[in-house]
DNA sequence: CTCAATGCAAATCTTTTGCATGCTA
DNA sequence: TAGCATGCAAAAGATTTGCATTGAG
């Protein structure tokens, strides 16, 4: 899709129309940020990669941006266990795949990993359903994670 | 096990015996609360609790010694995505099973289940040995957890 | 008797909030 | 133009650290 000055404009506009919420100059930014980057990025890296397209922001915008972008289900939050959130882009944008991390605890290294992911995907389907039945509890989402030693590190200990 | 004055003597004593840590009244109190409590509690819980048996403890005595704990595989530390940590006795310590959490993320409620372990077990086995192999990653612990609503807070919304 | 363990206060570090001002729709 | 969005500064809240003192082995 393009603009009339032939710019390609963004697949996220699209979304922002009639969510209630406005397109700023901000949020615009912060979203070519999280679009160009591979991934898992702290709010403080945003943070950092958006003052070179838009100086004037603020730390807080960042924090708030995430949040309503969470809340509209674009981004993912993720918890690497060291006390700092990190974001990406939603899986089905941008191509995304549904993919887990593995967390090296000694380096702090992410690795992505999509094998393995349909199996677990029908585990979890089932378990999902057995405890929705048995807890009455409506899961929403779930959270599956590796940590361990990463090749480099194994070496190195 | 008793000692000498007919008490009985924590399962506890024994492993710190020869771990290099000194077994301290604070240190017997914390366990003395985690080993009775029944899970998740957050540092501060345990200080709490400790407190009454133990008034002169300080709150970072608490947070040295779960770090211990944790090091010598006696204790778990979750974190259930509320930014503060939760600590629970570690499986197979007094007869504690296997299970996972269900957070709900309306109340905050967690509820423990054993159902579907075994199943997972099997696939996690599988999905490790893979990962291993691949990324010549060794896995050293994992992360299952499930959010949603409790059945409380569904009729509640 | 020695050195690990402790308590207190202060520091850290990430995230949140209050409030006056700016900018989108 | 109306209100949502923003930036700044300050607050919040969990955890960590420095340092002098205490106590376990």
């Amino acid at each position: 899709m393009f603009n009339r000055t032939g710019n390609q404009i963004p697949w996220w506009h699209g979304r922002f129309r009639g969510c209630g919420f406005r397109l700023t100059f901000a949020r615009d930014a912060i979203l070519n940020v999280l679009s160009k980057s591979n991934k898992h990025l702290s709010a403080e890296d945003i943070y950092l990669a958006v003052h070179k397209i838009y100086p004037a922001i603020g730390l807080t915008t960042v924090y708030r941006t995430l949040e309503i972008l969470v809340q509209m289900k674009m981004v993912f939050k993720f918890d690497f266990g060291d006390r700092r959130a990190r974001y990406e882009l939603a899986e089905g944008i941008k191509g995304k795949e549904h993919h887990h991390h593995l967390v090296c605890t000694n380096c702090g290294r992410i690795i992505d990993y999509t094998d393995f992911v349909d199996k677990e995907k029908e585990l979890l389907n089932q378990t999902e359903k057995g405890l929705q039945q048995k807890f009455k509890f409506k899961i929403t989402n779930h959270i599956i994670q590796f940590y361990g030693l990463c090749d480099r590190c194994q070496k190195n200990v």
